[in-house]
DNA sequence: GTCTATATCGCGATAGAC
DNA sequence: GTCTATCGCGATATAGAC
């Protein structure tokens, strides 16, 4: 921001890209979202915007980087509120997806052509999968301390399961709107209490 | 079989081109899987092929509904089994899924790409998610009938939680093959029988 | 029913001017 | 830093011959 010269300007430029290619896929979906559609949301041509990307594989995982960054303000702001847990947090993000289906289908669509060996946002969803894991592991140990969640659960298995239960609701979701994507995820927190808890 | 004429041919045919589809992909996985690749492993041309089926995405549509085909005999097996339930076929089916890999993948990217309002897969795919719900909704409910679920629980979210978790641990173990699928899902039905049960 | 040939396409990426 | 122009890929789909 106070920073002089062509670095600075390449950041804030990139952020700006960002943000504008957030906006559009959250309104237009991931199909119809290619470079040079974004490139003309931000007032840039195809190869103008490739200058701060090194590939379309890269911008989209970009986006979802940013997007996580926001996403990990609730969980963080959850986890501090004592009366809260990550988890509550968690929950809100998923019930904040609903209102843009258009990130959440970039999310399937991508991670799912991320698996592929050489794709360029593999690296960032192995990495993703691994701190979700790692901070719902937290998570469900102070629960277990505290005696909200069940002492005899496994939680890395079950942080595993938290992860796949979100992203595969996305896709149902994507396919039938009328499915409640945080109800379910609720519902799979009352699973982990002990039997005595409300 | 052994119906005459051209039309049994062309059912034959097709069966012929799936058989062969199938196994191409189980070993190159979907990102290499043209339909000219297709096409040259059963002896067509990519025009050949594409002659019995309207699209690419309605020949991958199809390889994966024959697909099921074979897991859902497998998942019957194991409700005539009466010491048996319809989900321990389902941990099979699973379980067999890693020895799999490519057509775990083009389940995995088909079904992301079919969240596309106009995808020809998309009718396939929400199809299957009412069967899957269905059935593991008649497991669950006979499950609690017999006191190894939990009677309390709502078979119905229960169900769209299995079918989800079952996904999500697809990419993820297509992300890390270290992740095992099947004992996965295994302990997240433990986790729906009562407090007492063994 | 199957092939050859081609229409057509859109896109991502790159070269090079300004 | 940004644009114009274009390359070049790979693919699906189709027209029409045999």
């Amino acid at each position: 921001m106070a920073r002089r010269g062509s670095y600075a300007k390449g950041i804030a430029k990139r952020e700006e890209i960002l943000s504008a290619a957030l906006e559009v896929i959250a309104r237009n979906g991931y199909g119809r979202a290619s470079v040079r559609e974004l490139a003309d949301a931000v007032g840039l041509s195809q190869a103008g915007l490739l200058h701060y990307f090194a590939s379309k594989e890269e911008l989209f995982a970009e986006i979802l980087r940013k997007r996580d960054e926001v996403d990990r303000e609730t969980l963080d702001a959850a986890h501090a509120d004592e009366r809260l847990s990550m988890m509550d947090g968690f929950v809100e993000v998923m019930r904040h997806n609903a209102d843009v289906p258009g990130l959440v289908q970039l999310y399937a669509r991508l991670s799912a052509e991320a698996t592929e060996a050489d794709h360029a946002a593999r690296p960032f969803f192995t990495e993703r999968f691994r701190l979700f894991r790692e901070l719902s592991v937290e998570s469900i140990r102070e629960g277990q301390q505290d005696g909200t969640i069940r002492a005899d659960l496994d939680a890395e298995r079950i942080a595993s399961l938290m992860l796949a239960a979100a992203d595969g609701l996305q896709t149902q979701w994507l396919m039938d709107p009328t499915i409640d994507m945080a109800e379910h995820i609720e519902y799979l927190l009352t699973l982990l209490k002990p039997p005595a808890a409300a």
